[in-house]
DNA sequence: CCACTCTACCGTACTAAGTACGAGTCGGCT
DNA sequence: AGCCGACTCGTACTTAGTACGGTAGAGTGG
């Protein structure tokens, strides 16, 4: 043998290059992204990475350190937007209130795992100073600050939840013309719920993601509002 | 032997009242509550219940039959709110917020499992049902209900993720005061965080929890306001 | 050039958890 | 009495996290 110690080296130049940290929660990610946050396991990450199950404890803690590495990653994602500095604050807080949504949409887990995480990591961390940097330098007080970005957090938080949950209930596009009893929503039972799913939803065009768009407007206009007033007026 | 059948009846009166689907889910509610949603398995839901691992499977189906009956329980626990039919539809989008957020409080981990769930259960979908009736008996169209929804709903889910992993950062009440430079919240590093958590969260008479009465009302105004013009004006 | 050592990787094996399979138990009904 | 169906459980297989110790190869000082 000319350079016998990989057992099949397909390509001479090592195919496996080394293994770190940055690659160990960089390939956790695309498994979380490829099959779900559950086919996340010890074993398939070190079968992706082309490594045994127990070298990877070399570069992490343990698992829960990998789950604290990857939803960092998804914050981290978020930052890769331009910070539109000359922007108004207006301006700003859409797109980082977009990068955000885009990155919980291509990372539907990644709301699921902030309720167990309990201490966030760097970008977590930015993105929060970011968001208030933002409010802070557009003119709002320490409160209002706090009052913006609460709200504002929680829009773009609840509505990446609500699309990473989204069912879509009725008959729908499935094939049981025949009366399906056991369909999810009963017009019978769900009124409203089915009417808005019927002249509403479940149109050819309609897309839930639009109501991103709109809320966030509305979220703004009033803010806009109460910091002219420099209050939360009651309506 | 009287009743020679039970092995150890320390109570004549059966202690175990028998098992049902009801029961199984009630006390993998408590469980879920009393350790976190990660406690919750099938042999300590079966020791709690007084029973073996093995016999819970004839009452549920598997695992994630489980998490979604519980999740529904959370839902069901929100219809227990006065309905309130007499108040303006103000009032009632705000007693049904109030109740979804203290549900999702008592039982953090069911947001993370929102995610998960495909098929949402009876009361999840009496909560929706719910919720557009009290918009659209209240006048809002078809698409204006739509809006509302989706942006109330998402605040409502945003705010209990953000309650649910709330951190304190910075130095609070840790005794590190030798300069704590591996302190969560270092001010050099998120100046504009480091000053929000020393001037207004962390105060004594600081509660997160207040944020919501104040980011729904502004919500309701501005919703009350477009629903007026009929449409969401930009500001 | 040779130990010595540190780093990265891995083999083995233990524990916890989900659950398939089939057997035992018990109350009621024919 | 004998059968039946609902309920419970004992056993055991499988997957997953990870403790523990071994090993190989790259340095490093003698």
């Amino acid at each position: 043998m000319v350079h016998g110690v990989m057992p099949v080296p397909s390509d001479p130049t090592a195919p496996r290059p080394r293994l770190t940290r940055e690659r160990v929660l960089g390939c956790a990610l695309g498994v979380a992204d490829a099959g779900g946050i559950a086919s996340l396991t010890i074993r398939s990450l070190a079968a992706e990475l082309g490594v045994k199950p127990m070298s990877v404890y070399h570069h992490v803690a343990n698992k829960e350190a990998i789950l604290d590495g990857i939803v960092d990653l998804v914050f981290a994602e978020m930052e890769l937007v331009p910070h539109h500095a000359d922007g108004s604050w207006r301006d700003q807080v859409v797109l980082r209130a977009r990068a955000t949504r885009h990155a919980l949409r291509r990372h539907p887990w990644a709301m699921g795992l902030l309720e167990s995480r309990g201490t966030p990591g760097p970008a977590t961390l930015r993105h929060e100073e970011e968001t208030i940097r933002i409010l802070r330098e557009a003119g709002f007080s320490v409160e209002m600050t706090a009052h913006a970005s609460a709200l504002l957090d929680s829009f773009v938080c609840g509505f990446a939840v609500q699309e990473a949950a989204r069912h879509f209930g009725v008959t729908s596009t499935m094939p049981n013309d025949e009366r399906g009893d056991s369909s999810p929503v009963d017009p019978e039972t769900y009124p409203h719920l089915a009417e808005m799913a019927e002249k509403h939803m479940l149109r050819p065009g309609y897309d839930f993601g639009e109501e991103f768009q709109l809320g966030l407007d509305l979220i703004l206009g009033a803010l806009n509002r109460a910091a002219h007033a420099g209050h939360l007026p009651p309506s």
